[in-house]
DNA sequence: TATTGTTATACTCTATAACTATA
DNA sequence: TATAGTTATAGAGTATAACAATA
């Protein structure tokens, strides 16, 4: 009896997660913007008074990284960051009108994304995915 | 009644693959290897005589970004392209000794990386995860 | 001294455009 | 002219190390 043959499912994920990134990167640019702005707006209206590590960490990178984006998106006008009275070591980072904008024409985008994705498939399929995806990030060692 | 709420899976499907990938990378780094360095000499081995652009495509770069690869390949000694004596347009890539042993190591951190991927998923379970991961890429208009 | 964030620098992967060689 | 591949160049995203500011 040959042994069952086994694809090995990293190289199904990536293939995955490069075409699928490769196609929002492409709806996100038409909607002027791009992966990790959409990621680094979205942290920032999502997790309001964080400290930039928190929101580095949340993003899944590392805080001079961040900054890196921050100042692209505070160049570009869509953001500013303010020293916290409290803590003047930490910086309060705000969206701007602009910025504001920005953000919803982008999630407009994500919306309208990820219901494309998800064409066929139905509530329970996609929560079967969603854990199954949370597993595999916990046999890599998810640090959260 | 509040309507249900949808996490964007692109956001998981993307979290999960730079987490598994980053890890995966790790895993080729210390085999002295890396992840696309492993797709190109997996894809090489797999698909013996196809042109470069067909080997590009396999992978899902461009051409002249395999040519980057394979000049890294070629220097490091692990292959060597000849040209094709019926088609002298077209080249042969082919893996030394020395590239074939790379391979191998490449291809045990590859397999014991998916093994620990796999802890705890069945056998269907990583079928169906497979399955879906192949919808996704259809909506997103996967060309084979 | 410890913590937060920035600056400087560099690396990897990727892409496009122009080019060479073959057909 | 058309095709296969390379070279030149550039850009995006990421990281590490050294630094400045604050506590």
């Amino acid at each position: 009896m040959t042994p069952p043959f086994h694809p090995p499912i990293g190289l199904s994920l990536n293939r995955t997660a490069r075409l699928v990134g490769r196609a929002f990167d492409d709806e996100l640019g038409r909607a002027g913007g791009s992966l990790p702005v959409w990621l680094t707006l979205l942290t920032v209206k999502m997790r309001k008074s964080a400290s930039q590590r928190e929101l580095a960490a949340a993003i899944g990178i590392q805080g001079a990284t961040l900054t890196h984006h921050l100042n692209g998106l505070e160049q570009a006008g869509l953001l500013v960051r303010r020293r916290d009275p409290a803590n003047r070591r930490t910086h309060q980072v705000e969206l701007t009108p602009a910025g504001e904008e920005k953000f919803l024409r982008l999630r407009d985008a994500a919306i309208a994304f990820d219901k494309r994705l998800r064409d066929g498939f139905d509530e329970q399929e996609i929560e079967m995915l969603d854990r199954a995806l949370a597993r595999l990030r916990g046999n890599v060692g998810e640090e959260e």
